[in-house]
This record gives structure tokens, C-alpha cells and sequence, in this order.
DNA sequence: CTAATTTATCTTCCGAGGAAAATATCTACG
DNA sequence: CGTAGATATTTTCCTCGGAAGATAAATTAG
């Protein structure tokens, strides 16, 4: 009897079973495509609830660990305008601001006003505050590490490369 | 001159140049487990983004059309209890309740006491619940068809494999 | 059988972020 | 130069979901 494609791997997960429940529902849909995109939903989950756990052992939510460590890896002098900060972490302008204010409140980040443009603002890193994300970086990146311990290296970027090309190609066949 | 296994792909995208930043600024860590952690985040939101379009174009938000769908795909009659719900949807017991209030607001679904057990609520889908998810999931299939266009076959399959495991091995080298 | 504990759901309070309006400033054009 | 429109940021109001406590009912110990 030969295979049916449709057969469920060996090691089923949640998605597997929801794709299963759907093909039985709805046996005129072709659910397949939730292998991929459920995936990624549920891993940044999982991902998110691990990775915050570090986050919070120093006093940071993921909105402001994503402000420090864009200041941060921009180099010196750490500094970058609201729109920039917008720009790098997929957050209204809104947000921005008030992560910023957050940071400002905990003395890791200043504000200023930018000198050609009176409109904008200029955040830089404070010496605390690169202190503590050059410390909260390096458990964050082995924690990384730790969570993608399962998978080969040959496997880890042969995901990267199809994840890469998907955001790449989403919706643009 | 031999390649450099640190030298970015021919198609940089934005994953590819927050690690540049990294390695610049940060030559004592190893950031590659972004080119991973990194495209399930950002793939998370674009796909969040216009996956809820769909939903919007129907009058739902992520969290109602999850408990549609759960209920849906559960098959005849369409009812789960309120824990069913939170294990299947990933959020607080609370969040569950909220959902099912604007649902129920809206005629969508139900809710009677369980019989066998006086705690427990039984949340069913009504007719217009049923007709409104079957009509939605159809657009919704069909929406992340077109999202994953730009990957074979076979790349949908590694891919949605490589996301398996490494789900199933998540800290669990 | 009664009291303590556990379980299922709901309620209350709060924080994060989005949408859109408000401000302040810059740029262009007549 | 002066005003209309763009642009950068902040403010206001609102929704969603989390955390933890409240309720009510089931289960277990004695």
C-alpha cells in the first residue's frame, strides 16, 4: 500500500493535529499551508514567553529590551531618533514614545532635541543603560543558543534560508 | 580567495543586517541563532498583519476567529468547554472569557452550564457562528495559500519539518 | 456527612500598544 | 516673506489580554 501523502509524520504536533481536524471538517479545503504559517505562530509563542523570561530577570518587557538593543548595536554614539527607533522595531510611533519614556524614567536612555531639526528627538543610550543591555545581550544570545540547541547547523541554515526567503517573497510569488 | 562563512547572502534582508550590526559591535558573541529566532519574529508579524485583514474584513479580531475556528474544527456539535478553549488558543482563562463575551455579544456562539459538571460552561457555536467560521476559514486558507506562493513545494516541506522539530526540541537538546 | 482542598470560570485592575487627533516645525511655492 | 501642506513626535482614548483574587462547585480526607 503506498503512502498517502497526507499521512502524519512520525512525531505529530498540535499543528499536525489541527490539520487534521480541519481536513476532516472541511474536505474541500487544502489546510496545508498552516504547516508553515501555524508553525510560526505557535514557536513565536513559545519563543517569546522564553525569551521575555531573561527580559525579565532584569527588569525589562520585550518593548524595551527592542529599544536598548537597537541603540545599542547602531553603534556608537547609541543614539537614533524616535523615527528611526519606529522604523527598526515594527511598533507605531505611539509605542515608541512611550517605551522611550519608560526607559527614560529607569535612566537608561536620554532624550534630547536634534540640533538641525527642531522637530526631532535624539535617544542615546546612557552609560547605564548601555551597561545593562551589553549584560541582558549576551544571556539573551546564549539563550538563543540554548533554544536552537536541537537542530544541526546544516539545519538551523537551511531554516534561516527558507524562513529569509519567505519574508522575502510573502505574497510576491 | 575562500568564501567566508560569516559573508551575508546575495539577498540581504533586514535579519541579515541587524546580525552585521552585532558581529560589528559585538565580536565576542555569536549571533547567529537570530537568523532563526530572529525571521520567526519578524515573519510573525507580517503574517499577523495580513492574516487579520481577512478577519477585519468580517468583523473579527485574532482572538475571536481563533475561537470560531477551535470550535469549528472540534466537528458536530460545535461546543467545547472554556478550558477546551484556553488549551487550544494559548491565552489566560481570563482572555478565553473576554473573547467568548464579544462572540456571544455578537450571536456567534453560546454558552449553557455543562451537565455533568455545575462549574463548567459549554461554549457552542450558533448557526450564524458556524456559517460566518466556514465562510471566513475558506478566505483564510486561501490568504496564506497566496502568502507562501514564493516557495515551492518542497520548500513548504522542509520547512514546515525543520519548524516541527524544532518546536518539539525547544530547550530540549 | 462535614470541612479542607482543588478545579473551572469569571471579575477586577492594570499595562502595552494601536488609531487618530494635536503640536510643533520644516519645506515649497507664489 | 507668508501661507499651505508635509513631517516628527506626542497625546488622548480605546481595546486586548495578563495577573491575581473572587466565586461556585466538585472532590477528598477524616
Amino acid at each position: 500500500m503506498p503512502q498517502d501523502s497526507a499521512a502524519p509524520p512520525s512525531h505529530a504536533d498540535a499543528v499536525d493535529r489541527i490539520v487534521g481536524q480541519w481536513r476532516r471538517e472541511r474536505p474541500d479545503l487544502d489546510p496545508s499551508p498552516m504547516h508553515v504559517v501555524g508553525r510560526i505562530s505557535r514557536l513565536h509563542w513559545e519563543l517569546d514567553e522564553r525569551l521575555s523570561r531573561v527580559f525579565e530577570r532584569y527588569g525589562l518587557g520585550r518593548g524595551e529590551f527592542d529599544v536598548l538593543a537597537t541603540l545599542r548595536r547602531s553603534g556608537p554614539p547609541f543614539e537614533l531618533s524616535a523615527g528611526d527607533l519606529r522604523g527598526s522595531t515594527m511598533v507605531t510611533s505611539g509605542a515608541v514614545t512611550k517605551r522611550v519614556d519608560r526607559l527614560e524614567r529607569a535612566g537608561l536612555v536620554d532624550r534630547r532635541a536634534a540640533e538641525d531639526d527642531a522637530r526631532g528627538r535624539v535617544i542615546r543610550l546612557t552609560e547605564r543603560g548601555r551597561e545593562l543591555i551589553d549584560e541582558v545581550v549576551g544571556h539573551h544570545v546564549r539563550n538563543e543558543e540554548r533554544l536552537l540547541a536541537g537542530l544541526t547547523e546544516d539545519e538551523r541554515a537551511t531554516l534561516a534560508d527558507l524562513l529569509r526567503k519567505l519574508g522575502q517573497t510573502l505574497g510576491n510569488p
